[in-house]
DNA sequence: TCTCTATAGTTGTCCTACAACTCTCCGAGT
DNA sequence: ACTCGGAGAGTTGTAGGACAACTATAGAGA
């Protein structure tokens, strides 16, 4: 099906239908098919557009309102969000940062400094709800757009029942996608942001003077709500700008 | 209508339905009416105890869990998610900090230091979209929890067709209930977020000695997209916790 | 003890209908 | 010519019932 100039095809295997509606729905108006401000089809008009039912679409639209991106009105209809080309980092969605980056307009990078199999500490254990005798998976990574660190990372992952092969990959390449080729991707995360000041995060000579960082430490989750990966990702104050959107 | 000790009314008057039931099982979620982690009654149930139809809950629960409360599963059920003691605030939601800080059991407060009547400057200004002569309203509060500062607040409002009796009551009372009072309360919010250290920031006996704050820089506003307040909110760091849930 | 299967329970989607709300337009009255 | 109000069309919100897709559990069978 053609929706707007984009292939819209339902894939059994993958997301509910409401979420690759969703992500569609989503990659039309950041692509700016309609001007901000301006007043999208209505629900049975896209229902039918997509050849679903109006309920699904419903859900759909409503997760893209509590993205930010659009502005349900009773009676009226659903309106793109008008702020000009303010930069979505989309802090609230589930993304690898290096895609984040990308998406922000930069290249990114990775560079490992340390990567080890260990014993976790309490804490570790803890939020990857693990005994203190099973290994994990530790990584410390500087986080680079255009050539530039913009944040350093430091990363447990448990690893219980994870074959050897998916942990080599973990060194070389995007842990994200290590884990999606095992079927173990994160689907949600819970954050705290937090300001720090310290003189022992990063590394390099690109760590900054002021040892200032925006700290986001964070725990992702599985489908089944369990913990795979807990770590801290410090950006470097002033490098990275995130921009937040908030709604009722 | 009393549900888990908890009276629930319906008023036509006000949000719809499904917003009134997101709010009520909000509350009965932080009041801990289930354990971290647990699974909370099915849809069919809930739909019975508030009397309405199951779309109605489904659309409040979907709302619930872009907040981060609760997490569903499909086949098994919606559960409660973790989270620590501290004052806590889903960052892409916009609310009043007094409400936030009341919900999680504190007393709020606001201390004024100052408020008057004055001429934008550039940048206020510009992101008010006003003319340099038009007046706007200036403040600098403080937000207490139980008597101790959690944030210093300075903020400019857009007072252009507001009436004296409305800015009038910013410097008594919560200037979002004020503005709501007249249908001009911000339903959106752009903010940026930096980590501050400084000694310039705060006052009083409760000014942080480390100087350490979470910058919330942020415009808000009304529906119809025009800005209606600008300004920076500090929040001392480690007095205050900010949550995002990300999801896919 | 372990594995597989049947089954009940839960969320996802579909369908139809109507209520509640918004916006526009047109006519009555001034 | 202008204002006001009401009718009507369009859109989102809620209702109710049905079935599909998925999950968790208990029980049968090896």
């Amino acid at each position: 099906m053609s929706i707007g100039k984009r292939e819209f095809k339902p894939d059994k295997n993958k997301a509910s239908l409401s979420n690759q509606i969703r992500d569609h729905m989503r990659a039309r108006i950041l692509n700016q098919e309609w001007q901000p401000g301006e007043k999208i089809p209505s629900e049975f008009v896209l229902a039918n557009d997509y050849q679903v039912a109006r309920v699904t679409i419903r859900t759909a639209l409503r997760m893209l309102e509590s993205q930010g991106l659009i502005d349900i009105r009773h009676g009226s209809g659903a309106y793109t969000t008008n702020f000009g080309k303010g930069i979505r980092a989309g802090l609230q969605e589930l993304r690898s940062i290096s895609e984040t980056i990308r998406e922000m307009g930069f290249t990114p990078g990775v560079v490992i400094r340390a990567s080890e199999l260990r014993l976790p500490n309490k804490a570790e254990a803890e939020e990857l709800r693990i005994s203190l005798d099973e290994n994990i998976f530790y990584m410390e990574r500087a986080i680079t757009a255009d050539g530039k660190v913009v944040a350093f990372s430091y990363d447990t992952v448990r690893i219980t029942d994870l074959s050897q092969n998916v942990i080599n990959k973990f060194s070389t390449g995007s842990v994200f996608k290590a884990l999606e080729a095992v079927g173990k991707h994160p689907v949600r995360a819970m954050s705290e942001i937090h300001a720090i000041k310290s003189e022992l995060i990063g590394w390099g000579p690109s760590k900054p003077k002021s040892g200032l960082y925006l700290q986001l430490k964070q725990t992702h989750f599985l489908r089944d709500g369990f913990p795979i990966m807990t770590g801290s990702t410090y950006f470097v104050e002033g490098r990275f700008q995130f921009i937040i959107h908030r709604t009722i």
